[in-house]
RNA sequence: GUGGCUAUGGUGUAAUGGCAGCACUAGAGUCUGUGGAACUCUCGGUAAGGGUUCAAAUCCCUUUAGCCACCCCA
């Protein structure tokens, strides 16, 4: 009987665990810059929350959630995206009557119960950026260059923002019906998942690989020329600010995103490393100013965007990047027979009082196994107490590099070692 | 949910149907008073179950898992 993971579900060991570090840190200190308060929210809601959230039309939502029932008979959900749960809280602590944007970020696991290949598992790792209150487009632009800033100092080079605007409820309606009486007229050409989107989320479409259904989408009406004129404008000050922003965005008007509550902007993010196969985004988001009043808060508009750990580290360890863990020790402390290893230990807790990172192996007794670790580990000083150094109280402060070695009194041994390291 | 490929110690790899081997790693020792090394020894494997065969890591079936693709998305 052997125990194991569940598909999809990764234990993350020491030596990845310093790629999420690093992304965390890096989200940590944008979010600083840019004002966002850390939030994180109970990974379990209520499955009614992203039912009606993030949307019943959905696959994450119809074929994807990992949902459970409670002995007391409550129908939970392992979130599978990080916005509802936060708008939730957003209308729960009275944020609303917060000044505005309040801006929230967080960082944490997330769970979709799906097939696992390149970039996608069952539990994965999102750190999401939200702003609330403001329905201005210089917000969108601030969570794209926030966003496009993180990527950028986890040393993503190249990028490639894919953007467009979806319309609101005032437009959108009117530009599903000509796409879908446009699109009719080429049913039989569709392929078959194209010609089920027809019916349930015709949208969708547009974003199909299938070359057949490409030919067809290039000669539909484009919802860029259907949007009302509020979104209009919207789109085009947007725009407006990216240039000044000088980011590299490439208008797709085929971008459509698989959540139901975005409202006007949508927007990607991909690296464009050349990579073979399927290119899947970093990042995504949008604006959703409809999502806080259909929860039950008031009319809030609100913009945000999540990013994919995972796919993140992929590609920074495909590029070769190495983290290299743990902080090198600046001294090792060895020791040699009985009394000297009691008192190693004590002198191990005042270089730790120090400050001095400080590698041991007591477990050892051959000096000769001691010294050979140190080198292992690539330290230069070794500190060196034996018996005779024990009875009197010193030390020996060994250079590794060269081998010169001197004896100096324990009280002044910190001092000797910190001279050391300076040079 | 559908399809393709794959599965040998912790890792990386060998083995026409005929003794499961090598390298790295790990542990012990030579070695409780001076490192980089060497030598000796040790731990550890055919994913699970079934079938064909005198004989299976190898062929067949089932399961499980991994990778990849579709769907969809971070």
């Amino acid at each position: 009987m052997k125990f194991q993971t569940q598909i999809g579900m990764h234990d993350i060991l020491p030596e990845d665990e310093f790629y999420y570090q690093k992304v965390l840190e890096v989200c940590r200190s944008a979010a600083d810059f840019y004002g966002f308060g850390r939030i994180e929210t109970p990974i379990l809601e209520e499955t009614q929350l992203f039912e009606k959230g993030t949307g019943g039309s959905t696959d994450i939502v119809h074929k994807q959630m990992f949902s459970l029932r409670t002995l007391g008979g409550d129908h939970l959900t392992l979130r599978p995206e990080g916005t509802p749960g936060i708008v939730r809280a957003y209308i729960q602590h009275g944020m609303q009557s917060l000044p505005k944007p309040v801006k929230l970020w967080y960082f944490g696991p997330f769970f979709r119960y799906e097939r696992p290949q390149a970039g996608r598992y069952r539990q994965f790792y999102q750190f999401g950026f939200e702003s609330f209150g403001i329905g201005k487009s210089v917000i969108d632009a601030q969570i794209i260059q926030l966003f496009y800033d993180i990527l950028k100092e986890l040393g993503f080079k190249n990028l490639t923002i894919e953007i467009n605007s979806i319309g609101d409820s005032c437009c959108r309606p009117y530009y599903k019906k000509s796409l879908v009486s446009y699109l009719r007229k080429y049913q039989n050409v569709l392929c078959k998942d194209c010609q089920r989107r027809l019916r349930e989320n015709p949208l969708r479409v547009l974003d199909c690989k299938q070359e057949k259904c490409q030919r067809v989408v290039r000669g539909a009406p484009q919802i860029i020329d259907s949007l009302c004129q509020e979104c209009h404008d919207h789109f085009q000050k947007l725009l407006e600010f990216l240039e000044a922003l000088e980011l590299p965005y490439h208008l797709n008007p085929y971008l459509v995103r698989g959540l139901d509550y975005y409202t006007r902007t949508v927007f990607e993010i991909y690296d464009n490393k050349k990579n073979e196969g399927s290119r899947v985004a970093l990042v995504g988001g949008g604006r959703y100013d409809k999502l806080v009043q259909l929860l039950g808060g008031k009319n809030t508009p609100a913009c945000g965007a999540a990013g994919g750990v995972e796919r993140i580290i992929d590609l920074m360890k495909a590029k070769g990047e190495k983290l290299n863990g743990f902080s090198k020790p600046a001294v090792f402390l060895a020791q040699v027979g009985k009394l000297a290893k009691r008192k190693a230990l004590s002198i191990f807790e005042k270089l730790r009082e120090s400050n001095i990172k400080v590698a041991e192996a007591f477990y050892k007794d051959s000096l000769l196994s001691q010294l050979s670790q140190a080198n292992r580990l690539g330290v230069r000083y070794v500190l060196i107490l034996g018996q005779k150094e024990a009875l009197e109280n010193k030390i020996i402060i060994k250079d590794m590099k060269g081998g010169h070695q001197k004896t100096v009194s324990v009280k002044k041994m910190v001092q000797e070692i910190k001279k050391k390291l300076k040079k």
